[in-house]
RNA sequence: GCGCGGGUGGCGAAACUGGUAGACGCAGGGGACUUAAAAUCCCUUGCCGAAAGGCGUGCGGGUUCGAGUCCCGCCCCGCGCACCA
């Protein structure tokens, strides 16, 4: 490893100023293409990202969410591995051994539709765009090791799928059974949620419909308890995230209740789950999902109530689309039996009632239900209150929202009284004693299904044979090749029509039989590719010893909209892998950082008739009035108007994505870094702006002429330290100071933005400071040394050359980062604010160590106080130290 | 519909633990330099007001000496909702 050892550690070297500087020639002018092509160059010739484990030091693995390959690299990654590289060059800096990889995540949907489009296979897409995108990540500058390069949809990747799917297997954590999925029944072909539109086949236009099919799952639920616990104990995760992912899995306590019927001569029970058992008493009725047996059955006798459950069978599986579309019902004409009341309850098919969750059937309890009041109405269905607020008025005329709530039992028998828990206790204790129920934990979560329809993913490796079934490949046989030159026509996956992949033997038998069509979700690809990073070439096995040497990830960094699935995915795919021995880790990412969108502008053209045009940002001139308040925007082409339709997320759609390489063509890499760390902090939204990013080269250029004017003016006299003038201790201060902020914003808080900012002021300060005696340009280069150094993680290519400027003869990658000097840090007098009555009212000045009497009798004896206090009496003195003093006076 | 975030000048934002609202930057205005322009540098810029001062962090209320920050209710925007990745 390329690191130069000690040479300027913590309070040696730069910092006080022993180090006598050795200018090297410097170019006037700041070039970045020349910069940038030098610092790349010395960085690859040195090997200097390249990670090694050695034991006796402390690793760093930084992680960021691997691109999809889609065509070129987008201003989201841009930000996003730019975050990454900040942290990884900062903990570098500060003596860690650190890993920052890169991959591909390089199976999907997107390849497919390409592929359509130019008749071009997948693979070939795919392979392309991930060397433009390599070229233009090496672009960019980050320190990645190539050598651990991992591409998903190769085939020393994906074996492991298959083979870790086989262990899953063999422990039953996989398993088959039916799916719901969206089918185009003019395709006749499974259609992705994405490609669903209000209901319709993107390409067909013709009605979707919900169908059922044979699909392969993972037990993701066996483990939602521990999942639970767990990410409620990740400190490092941002806590809307653990909210979200603890709401997704969605543990819920409460009461399975039968309610027993009798169909063709056998007696059965219809089971519903509820967290409100106490309700019980208030059930009118029950509603099954139009997929249910029960259904079914009745609708054998009932054509209108087939056309009902054909209807409910229409449209989308998305739970979005179920969630909004209006609550619908029709009755079976069956009833089942109230278990406590005896009485009978008609069962309808409410089109609101999902196959997958529970058993697929709810009971209705209009009293205390919103959803189930709404149905109620709509259908003249009984509504009976069973539970009391504090004795408030109900009524069944309209809803309201204490109806909901927890209260105590009435009308409800000899449970009247009990108040929510108890009554839940004493329900499920008599439902159980007549075997219609028990408690029961009950998951949101559903189990994973990982079977795609599809031709470019990961083949699912199994064999179906007519006489033993489906039976798994064997390991020696592995991987299950996909056939890379395939171009899919929109009619389902060209898999499942080529003979020489489909013809095979059975494994077990040796007769003919089919190999397995579907593949892999690629969310399975992107469950464990960071164990892969750690255990890279290696052919022998899925993972090796060095996992535990970089695992758990020490920061994970990703877009807000991988909160829940992918992360959730991940920490169970890495929990299986414990279980079956192959890590010891349970959780994979230490720390999370969920970064914004980009967004733009947005302009655009309605014409009267046909489709609305979008028009990209860089092909419009916005008008502004006097004061700069944009009033309108024309397009640059001819002059005429377009419409604004404000500011989005960067989208294909609506035309208003930035290439980020134009922008380095430009400007650079480091100026492209630069303004996507300061327009924003890292987790919100990020809006692009020509102007913004142009004020940023600015600034690199401000920077470059602060060194070369101080690098002409001559050689630095080393710095005495022992009798500065103010001015000079005062910058020195400043310096220190933005040493110290930079550090904890990098470090502690993450916020670029602030440091950036910070490095700023340094600079404003730099440039104004009268540099004409030894001690000021002392001063003077330790401060430019500072803002160099601090600003390396961001714009490392500029800040090399100019680190090298400054007299240091080895490369920045390999300085520590120092500490603060205390005593550049000490302050005598501080400012405060007096306010009275709440409002600013004067300032004092105080010595730092002042008491609490003199602060505030300084502040009383202040002339602007004394004059808001006029006539009024002194009441109360608050000193807040450090801060303020408020007087209250009446 | 459900879950989770967010809303501060003309714009992106800052204010880290309840303590000076608007740091830093963009855009705007004025000036210097220049034959001119660009670039660069300097000054200025929340709103109202001549000033004193008042008002101001989506809206309405509350707690507090003090609220952008905490509490209650509402409005708007973004992300996710299991087959986009």
């Amino acid at each position: 490893m390329a690191r130069a050892g000690g040479r300027i550690g913590g309070h040696s070297g730069i910092l006080d100023g022993s180090l006598q500087p050795v200018f090297q020639p410097m170019q006037e002018i700041y070039d970045p293409a020349a910069v940038e092509a030098a610092a790349q160059r010395s960085w690859d010739e040195a090997g200097t990202f390249r990670a090694v484990e050695d034991p006796t030091r402390e690793k760093y693995y930084c992680l960021s969410m691997f691109p999809y390959p889609s065509g070129r690299l987008h201003m989201g990654h841009v930000r996003n591995y730019t975050i990454g590289d900040v942290i990884s060059r900062y903990m570098r800096m500060q003596g860690r051994n650190v890993l920052q990889p890169m991959g591909w995540d390089a199976f999907g949907l997107p390849a497919e539709n390409a592929a359509m489009a130019n008749n071009v296979p997948p693979a070939r897409w795919t392979y392309d765009n991930i060397a433009t995108m390599k070229r233009q990540l090496k672009a960019l500058g980050f320190g990645l090791d190539w050598d651990r390069e991992v591409t998903t949809c190769r085939p020393e990747y994906y074996r492991w799928n298959q083979w870790l799917f086989l262990r899953m297997l063999e422990r039953g954590v996989a398993y088959k059974k039916t799916g719901t999925v969206n089918w185009d029944p003019i395709d006749k072909t499974v259609l992705a949620n994405e490609q669903v539109i209000d209901g319709k086949g993107w390409r067909t236009g013709a009605v979707i419909e919900k169908r059922e099919i044979p699909m392969y799952y993972l037990g993701i639920t066996r483990y939602a308890q521990e999942l639970l616990d767990e990410v409620e104990q990740l400190a490092g995760w941002p806590e809307r995230v653990r909210t979200m992912q603890a709401n997704w899995i969605g543990r819920s306590e409460g009461v399975t209740i039968a309610f027993p019927y009798t169909l063709e001569g056998q007696a059965r029970q219809l089971k519903v789950f509820t967290t409100r058992a106490d309700t019980l008493m208030g059930a009118t009725f029950v509603a099954v999902a139009a997929e249910h047996p029960l259904a079914a059955h009745a609708a054998r006798g009932d054509a209108a109530l087939a056309a009902f459950v054909d209807e409910c069978k229409r449209g989308s599986v998305m739970e979005a689309d179920l969630a909004t579309m209006d609550k619908k019902g029709m009755p079976t004409g069956l009833t089942v039996t109230h278990p406590l009341s005896g009485a009978a309850v008609p069962v309808w098919v409410g089109n609101y009632v999902l196959m997958g969750y529970g058993e697929g059937a709810v009971m209705g309890v209009p009293g205390h239900d919103e959803r189930d009041f709404a149905f109620a109405r709509k259908y003249s269905l009984p509504i009976v209150q069973v539970i009391d607020v504090a004795g408030q008025p109900y009524s069944t005329d309209a809803w309201q929202a204490w109806y909901a709530d927890e209260g105590v039992c009435v009308c409800s028998g000899r449970y009247d009284g009990l108040d929510h828990a108890a009554a839940v206790r004493a329900i499920a204790a008599d439902l159980q004693a007549q075997g219609c129920g028990s408690l029961q934990v009950q998951w949101r979560l559903r189990d994973w299904g990982i079977s795609r329809q599809r031709y470019w993913g990961c083949p699912i490796p199994i064999i179906h044979c007519d006489a033993c079934g489906d039976v798994p490949v064997p390991d020696k046989d592995l991987p299950v090749v996909l056939p890379e030159d395939l171009v899919p026509d929109g009619t389902g996956s060209p898999l499942a029509k080529l003979r020489s992949f489909i013809d095979c033997e059975c494994p077990a038998c040796g007769k003919a039989a089919r190999r397995e069509t579907d593949t892999m979700d690629t969310f399975v690809d992107s469950s464990w590719y960071f164990l892969r990073f750690a255990s890279a070439g290696n052919e022998q096995a899925m993972v090796d010893g060095r996992v535990e040497y970089w695992l758990p990830a020490d920061q994970y960094i990703g877009g807000i909209e991988h909160a829940i699935l992918h992360l959730l995915y991940s920490r169970f795919w890495t929990k299986v892998m414990r279980d079956i021995g192959l890590v010891k880790i349970s959780e994979p990412f230490s720390n999370l950082l969920t970064q914004g969108m980009v967004r733009n502008g947005i302009y655009f053209r309605k014409p009267a008739s046909g489709r609305v045009v979008y028009y990209n940002p860089t092909e419009v001139e916005v008008l502004t009035d006097a004061k700069g308040t944009p009033i309108g925007a024309r397009l640059k082409a001819d002059g005429e108007p377009v419409e604004s339709g404000g500011i989005g997320t960067m989208s294909k759609s609506r035309n208003n994505g930035v290439d980020p390489q134009a922008f380095i063509d430009r400007y650079g890499a480091d100026t492209a870094r630069l303004f996507m760390m300061f327009a924003a902090p890292p987790e919100l939204s990020l809006d692009w702006s020509d102007e913004g990013a142009e004020g940023a080269f600015r600034f690199l250029k401000r920077l470059w002429k602060a060194v070369h004017t101080h690098v002409q003016a001559g050689p630095v006299a080393a710095l005495d330290r022992s009798a500065l003038a103010p001015a000079d201790r005062d910058l020195r201060r400043l310096a220190h100071q933005t040493l110290a902020k930079v550090g904890d914003d990098y470090g502690r808080r993450r916020t670029f933005n602030t440091a950036i900012a910070a490095v700023m002021e340094l600079l404003n300060a730099i440039t104004r400071h009268d540099a004409a005696s030894p001690d000021a340009r002392a001063v003077v280069h330790e401060a430019l040394d500072i803002a160099v150094l601090t600003l390396s993680p961001v714009v490392p290519h500029v800040t090399e050359a100019l680190w090298h400027a400054l007299g240091h003869p080895g490369s920045m990658v390999d300085e520590t980062w120092p500490q603060p000097d205390p005593e550049a840090l000490v302050q005598d007098a501080i400012e405060l604010v007096v306010q009275v009555n709440g409002k600013l009212r004067g300032r004092i000045s105080v010595a730092v160590d002042a008491d609490e009497a003199s602060v505030r009798a300084a502040a009383l004896a202040d002339a602007d106080v004394r004059r808001h206090i006029g006539e009024m009496t002194v009441r109360k003195v608050i000193v807040v130290k450090g801060k303020l003093v408020s007087v209250v006076a009446a």
